[in-house]
RNA sequence: GGCCCCAUCGUCUAGUGGUCCAGGACACUGGCUUUUCAUGCCAGUAACAGGGGUUCGAGUCCCCUUGGGGUCACCA
């Protein structure tokens, strides 16, 4: 029987910042059917908008979704049959769209300003209905249009959208009707010439042959615009599916303003771009299976995939038309779970991608640089830590990263080894700590420091068996037990009761600052 | 406000008329393991928004209400 064509998808973002983890699920969604039926995942960037375009940020789009492995078959960098993928490469194409449609009577030029429709939208605001752009009667003819253009008027082409009910069927919410009543004439051609993003959007699916449309609900009134325009040029008329969308835990939208806001609270900023999730220090496994149980789900109670496994199982019948709410704590125990089966190697590279990300100063900070407007962002202290971590072996981070096991996020991790990487001067006592494990009972912590101390003064080398050793020996001599002499220990070299096992930190931060530390530690001692 | 979409534990969700006094996961609580923190293991608390129908039987189908969301640009 008749094959169906190969499906062509595509994910088409705008350049005006980071990708955002809505972006993401989406470009996943489109990646995995791709991959799943042997089609073309196409990568096209909407650039239509000189004023919101955003420099540099196609390169960071391209470099989140390599980081998520999320490859594309045409599109920036790697081209295809199908180019160019910047729609600002594409205009003439748009402009003989837009002159066919002038002509055959579909599309008009439409006369007036910006300040004159902001006028007509304040007057009609109240009417039933609201403001719907009244199509002019008589239309302006097309020789009225350009007279008014040559006279310095801006004007924009509309598109005489057809007085019929329009039917989306999606593949995901059903048929969804929208009344004529709802649908106005639109711009597809705005007075600078440039073609709108609905307008674009078509010509693109249609040239690029796109299969299959794949995008966030909030497009989903857009929908019967451009199946209008399809229509009007003649055009096939894709399958669409539009996704839920993704909520904060507030419920409310997730979006890149929610940094400004915690910024100016004076809270430390969410993760919300793909990028922030790279710089917080977890681990593209973690974030793509995250995101992928949003608003799907296999039907089984399978939680934890690859992203081939997720090939395998995924299906557009099992995605879901309720919005989901992103749950960070879910996300961060995938995370941990992630980092321990991986495998030692991933681990490490991923480590060093965190490290690397974070040692460079802190320009990433806001989604939007121009956002923020607090001035250069200052070297933060994790910037300096990475830096430092960033300089030991990778025998000792696989070594770091065994003995932290446990923890949620390269950021836990770097705070858990964190004292190896200060001077001896920077560590602070934490008071309770000190009143609890060293003061208490008569200073009997004292006592076990300085009894310890003794001995592994004199211990040489310096290892795990030999300090085990040492710490022993005092314990049988003394009567204490290990965690009379650890808590002492982590206090003296930490500045407080957490730390790695007791013996494997000692051994890396080295004899030397361990005994530097303790003395310091010793004068916190205050006389009976 | 108009139009459109949605509605199962706090959260992500399973459930496609009977096997559901509703299953899994995160979170939470308790216990065990443990040199600290964490991890790990075990157990527990916790939901079909409300009201009408249809049906022998409804979380599952229909209607209404309520609630949530999306969208109403010369942005995408």
């Amino acid at each position: 029987m008749s094959t169906s064509p190969p499906m062509r998808l595509r994910f088409a973002p705008s350049p005006t910042g980071y990708l955002h983890v809505g972006g993401a699920r989406t470009v996943l969604f489109n990646w995995l059917l791709a991959r799943k039926n042997g089609g073309t995942l196409i990568l096209r960037i909407e650039d239509t908008d000189r004023a919101r375009h955003v420099e540099d940020s196609v390169k960071k789009i391209l470099a989140d979704l390599r980081w998520l492995g999320l490859t594309w078959d045409e599109g920036p960098e790697v081209g295809g049959a199908y180019g160019p993928y910047f729609q600002s490469e594409c205009l003439p194409h748009y402009y003989a769209a837009v002159q066919r449609l002038l002509e055959c009577g579909d599309a008009y030029y439409a006369l007036e300003t910006p300040e004159e429709l902001a006028a007509m939208r304040e007057r009609m605001k109240d009417q039933p209905g609201g403001f719907k752009y009244p199509r002019p009667d008589p239309l302006p003819t097309i020789e009225q249009g350009l007279a008014a253009r040559a006279g310095g008027r801006p004007v924009v082409v509309r598109f005489r959208m057809p007085g019929t009910d329009i039917r989306v069927n999606d593949d995901i919410l059903g048929r969804v009707v929208l009344p004529a009543a709802e649908l106005e004439d639109f711009v597809i051609q705005k007075s600078d010439g440039w073609p709108t993003y609905h307008f674009a959007c078509v010509v693109d699916d249609e040239r690029m042959r796109i299969t299959h449309v794949l995008r966030g609900q909030e497009h989903l009134m857009n929908t019967p615009k451009h199946i209008a325009l399809q229509k009007a040029l003649g055009f096939n008329t894709p399958f669409y599916a539009h996704l839920p969308v993704i909520f904060n835990m507030s419920g409310s939208k997730m979006s890149k303003r929610d940094k400004e806001r915690a910024i100016k609270r004076g809270e430390p900023p969410p993760e919300i771009d793909v990028h922030d999730f790279r710089a917080a220090g977890y681990l593209p496994e973690a974030v793509l299976n995250f995101i992928a149980l949003l608003g799907w789900n296999p039907g089984d109670d399978r939680e934890r995939f690859t992203l081939s496994e997720l090939t395998e199982a995924f299906t557009i019948e099992r995605i879901g038309k309720t919005n989901a709410r992103f749950d960070r704590e879910k996300l961060l125990s995938f995370n941990m779970d992630w980092c321990g089966r991986v495998g030692e190697a991933r681990l490490l590279a991923a480590l060093k991608d965190y490290l690397t990300v974070n040692a460079r100063p802190a320009v990433n900070a806001g989604s939007e640089p121009d956002a923020a407007g607090a001035g250069p962002p200052p070297a933060t202290a994790s910037a300096t830590l990475a830096a430092r971590a960033l300089t030991f072996g990778d025998d000792t981070l696989r070594r770091l990263l065994a003995i932290c096991a446990g923890f949620k996020t390269f950021a836990q991790w770097l705070g858990k080894v964190a004292f190896l990487f200060m001077d001896d001067d920077a560590i602070e006592f934490d008071e309770k700590s000190v009143r609890k494990v060293l003061a208490a009972s008569n200073g009997a912590g004292y006592d076990a420091l300085a009894g310890v101390a003794d001995r592994l003064s004199v211990i040489d080398p310096w290892t795990v068996a030999s300090i085990q050793a040492a710490i022993e020996s005092h314990m049988s001599a003394s009567g204490l037990k290990l965690g009379d002499v650890a808590q002492p220990l982590r206090v003296a070299i930490t500045g407080a009761t957490v730390s790695p096992p007791i013996f494997d930190s000692l051994e890396l931060l080295g004899k030397e600052a361990t005994l530097n530390r303790i003395r310091r530690c010793q004068q916190t001692r205050k006389p009976v």
